[in-house]
DNA sequence: TAAAAAAGTGTCGTAAAGTGTGAAAAAAGT
DNA sequence: ACTTTTTTCACACTTTACGACACTTTTTTA
């Protein structure tokens, strides 16, 4: 299980590294490949072990893609994922594509936040999750979803 | 499995080439031909993998088409369907035929978006893909239709 | 039916994006 | 304080995207 905070820098060509306390538990859970994806609330982004993603994926492409809700996080969920390789014993370095990193509002930034969920990490601008820690909103957050029965049982 | 957004060029010639990051999902799934048609409910097309497009074209030909809105999906889907052949070791280059350029509106543009849904993909126009994704509402979409039994377990 | 126009196909070169890796700088451990 | 580990920067190298152009095939039209 991965858990807390970590302030990390994002290379001139968008990549940044997982701390490496996490290494053990990459190694463990024998994961090679990493999703990222669009957060559907909040101007940030999920981060996916390979393992977990499949799962997720499986789940929601399976739902039915005529009722616009579920159609809308197919949308956002799964055609927003960026499934990189990645090497839990080499520098466990993964890139941020353009799109991602405008939806989470971390162009040009240097540094990024990553917070271990447990299962998943979420990555966000500075700014933006020190207004979200200390209570404040954000302009572009989405908090009204009406979800559907199929996927009430669904967590992202 | 086939994820991501993709903002990719349409030449002169109206074709396009799939990002290389998909060449060995193409390869390991042992595809030589690509559908693309008409979405039934946007203005949007949907790419499919001939295999895929094998069991979709199957299942919903095989529905009696008495009921209008199977009849409908059976038009868009079945009636729009252009097959073109597809070398995934080489360029990956499909053409987006005139009929099908007009219904996904990206006639002249020579920027178009390549979202991929997991076992199949999407081409928008821009704007519409904008509007969609913010939460916009198209002129042209179909959402209230209201599912035949037949249909509910299929996802397009 | 021949010429012209349009539509479709194939390939090359260049610019940009992405990847790998050594080494300096910073942080952590002893 | 010194060693070891981790993080970050820097740079070279590889791959990919895509415009350009030439060629072939199909369609139109005179």
């Amino acid at each position: 299980m991965m858990f807390g905070f970590n302030d990390i820098s994002m290379d001139k060509k968008s990549r940044f590294s997982f701390p490496a306390k996490y290494r053990n538990a990459f190694i463990e859970a024998n994961e090679n490949q990493i999703v990222i994806t669009k957060d559907p609330q909040y101007p940030a982004l999920k981060v996916y072990l390979g393992t977990e993603w499949e799962q997720i994926s499986k789940k929601l492409s399976s739902l039915q893609g005529l009722d616009p809700v579920v159609r809308n996080l197919q949308w956002t969920i799964l055609g927003n994922a960026s499934v990189c390789d990645f090497e839990p014993n080499g520098r466990m370095q993964v890139l941020i594509s353009a799109d991602l990193r405008k939806y989470a509002q971390i162009e040009g930034s240097s540094r990024i936040c990553l917070i271990g969920m447990g299962n998943k990490f979420e990555i966000w601008n500075q700014e933006n999750w020190e207004q979200r820690q200390t209570g404040g909103s954000l302009a572009t957050e989405i908090l009204d979803i009406v979800l559907p029965e199929s996927i009430k049982d669904m967590s992202f």
